[in-house]
DNA sequence: TCAGATTTGTCCGTATGTATA
DNA sequence: CTATACATACGGACAAATCTG
């Protein structure tokens, strides 16, 4: 069923055809693909192969189906890859160790970068708090890095980690601000300091 | 047609109904899974909704369908995923510079953790070597950091990075070896200094 | 070798909910 | 309100591949 190239699937062949209508069309976000029967008809093949491609991409988040209405390109940043993949790869028996510590990598990273590139955090919006929620935090710095697949890595990983999964876990203002005292210094010993010794300091041990 | 949860579509109910069928029987790579029919049967739901569900997996490479004989759970080498998201995600800008710098941060990190923790590479295995591919090494270095998630993320990004996929894209031994050289020395800062500058130069520029 | 059972691959028909003109 | 277009979901039918005895 296959001359030359791998797919020998249809489905897989439409998700192909879709690609390249989309490439071809100059289609982005936001924009209405053709519906099912369209589709079915113009590729010559069955509407529930035409379904079994569209809900391979919707799953993804590459594209968005509405009832009644038609299906639509998603923004591919907000692909959904990484949670997917999250769920079916790290779901039991992930070693408790490994996910903080790549957690903490990828925190130390984060200020690291933000560092390294001059970016400045405004803290007024966590002075006024009286508690200050770790992960709400550590969202927000990740989300200054504009990276969003780092954002999206990491929010993952701390959905698995039940350190970051008790209420009100760390409340001290103070180090949180001084952290960012540190990030708008461009001091980076001192602020991976601060997060090492503050911050994570019960995770150091863990490493060995 | 939704009481609590979100998923107000059947295939994405049938999707989180089989990750737990694979969670509660422990099922791994090679394990087989029922027949479209039995879950079909199995969760009263139609034929056709059951195999949107598994197709949306096998796109994702996480399971596998053979005709005649049945679905199968794979190992997540099956890289189907570079192609899909290679395909729509990275034809933004935005996503290839995420990509290259969370693979960046990644690298850096485990070389900080490295010499954070003590640990020592021997180098004889890289000074026999005449050429050293990039990919090769720092697949080495991070497992070296015994974090199997770390290492399992690093992979799958590296995967997607045009950047690691051009043939002997590297061969200078000896920037390597100073790389080693400074992580033995516990030397943080030319450790990283080395990496910058030296291995992923024309890198740096891309964070602002 | 052969026959029958099982399973996936593909397509079709039908009914229904929803949005739009 | 009606008609049309679209997605949602189900189940039937047959083909093709595989396995079993």
């Amino acid at each position: 069923m296959n001359e030359s190239g791998y797919p020998s699937k249809i489905f897989l062949e439409i998700v192909e055809k879709i690609k390249q209508l989309i490439d071809e069309n100059h289609l982005g976000p936001g924009d209405k693909i053709p519906s099912e029967r369209e589709l079915s008809d113009r590729l010559k093949v069955g509407r529930s192969s035409v379904r079994e491609a569209l809900r391979s991409l919707e799953l993804l988040g590459l594209i968005e189906t509405k009832r009644g209405e038609g299906t639509y390109i998603c923004d591919f940043r907000n692909h959904r890859l990484v949670e997917i993949l999250g769920a079916f790869v790290l779901q039991s028996h992930q070693a408790r160790t490994d996910l903080e510590n790549t957690i903490q990598l990828i925190e130390t990273g984060a200020i690291a970068d933000l560092i390294r590139r001059g970016k400045k955090l405004p803290a007024e919006r966590w002075e006024a708090e009286e508690a200050i929620d770790q992960r709400l935090f550590f969202d927000w710095l990740i989300k200054n890095t504009d990276n969003r697949l780092l954002l999206k890595i990491w929010r993952i990983l701390t959905e698995y980690a039940p350190y970051y999964h008790r209420p009100e876990r760390r409340t001290d203002k103070a180090v949180f601000l001084q952290l960012l005292s540190c990030v708008n210094d461009g001091d980076e010993a001192a602020a991976v300091s601060v997060y090492k010794n503050k911050i994570n300091k019960c995770h150091t041990a863990v490493g060995k």
